[in-house]
DNA sequence: CTTATGTCAGGGGGACTGACATTC
DNA sequence: CGAATGTCAGTCACCCTGACATAA
């Protein structure tokens, strides 16, 4: 933020893709912040909640759970495993696999994680009111739910 | 995109923050796409929308105007050039200054830039009524508003 | 042979920072 | 002098592609 505004209103500050890209910037930029305050990362945060929810399981699999891409599954495991958040282990049932798991100080620190994340939602929508928010959330799961649909592929379930 | 889903569904994808984002990529790539069919990118149609709503101007002044980094304008200002979309002539006023100005071809290339933008909007929008697209849009400028202000510094008034 | 897995190298676009010489 | 301008060199997080060896 270096831009001291001067006529910031042009045509094309008003179109849903603008203001939506606009709005998750800043959304980014709060969890994000918030993130690094306990010196994590988006995706660690995906790795740690997933691993949670499900439980042990191989980086493919995480990866499928968490939406991550395996190339980067790597990296995020190293760094958690540097961390001693996750357990890197090999699958005795197939000797391609690690086997990853939630440490104590993982779920700790997805404690930690979860908490940050639930003030930023609260400082992301803080000028909209509760019956605002409800709708604002359910039409982005609207609009997600159709495009996710049409780049995804079958369907789960 | 190469994520066989298995069971995708965990805490986080309901918090609006990942609701935003993972819109806001699916925008993001509608409109990428669409621009790349014209040869162009987000940043080139927010220069040439600029120095048509607004003039000639510096590289700097067109940065403030169009929110783009003065670094990234450099090479905005290259590209544009190059595809001789805009000109870049000194100013003799100022000689640390650069004087762009719109060519009829970036005339051109705006407008069709233009129409690419409005039919990546609907498709956006698709899942949602007109009603549901002014509310939409409502609830993120009311969003956008908040946090523009807070981040960015002087009001524009 | 085909597929899945984990790994590594790398690109690409977007947002940003820092340094620098020139000019005001 | 301090401030603005244009330029260039990087950084960073995210998303994605390709290649590859190993194992199923």
């Amino acid at each position: 933020m270096e831009n001291p505004s001067e006529e910031p209103r042009g045509g094309w500050r008003k179109l849903p893709s603008w203001l939506l890209t606009q709005a998750a910037n800043h959304a980014h930029r709060l969890v994000t912040d918030g993130f690094s305050a306990v010196d994590a990362r988006g995706y660690h945060y995906r790795v740690l909640a997933t691993l949670d929810e499900f439980g042990p399981a191989s980086q493919a699999t995480l990866g499928r759970r968490s939406g991550i891409h395996v190339s980067e599954m790597v990296a995020a495991i190293n760094e958690l495993a540097e961390r001693e958040l996750v357990e890197r282990a090999p699958d005795p049932d197939d000797r391609r696999r690690n086997v990853i798991s939630l440490t104590a100080a993982g779920k700790r620190q997805l404690r930690r994680l979860e908490k940050q994340l639930a003030e930023r939602q609260d400082e992301l929508l803080a000028p909209l009111s509760p019956d605002e928010r409800e709708r604002f959330t359910e039409l982005l799961s609207k609009l997600l739910d159709h495009h996710d649909r049409r780049s995804g592929d079958a369907l789960p379930g």
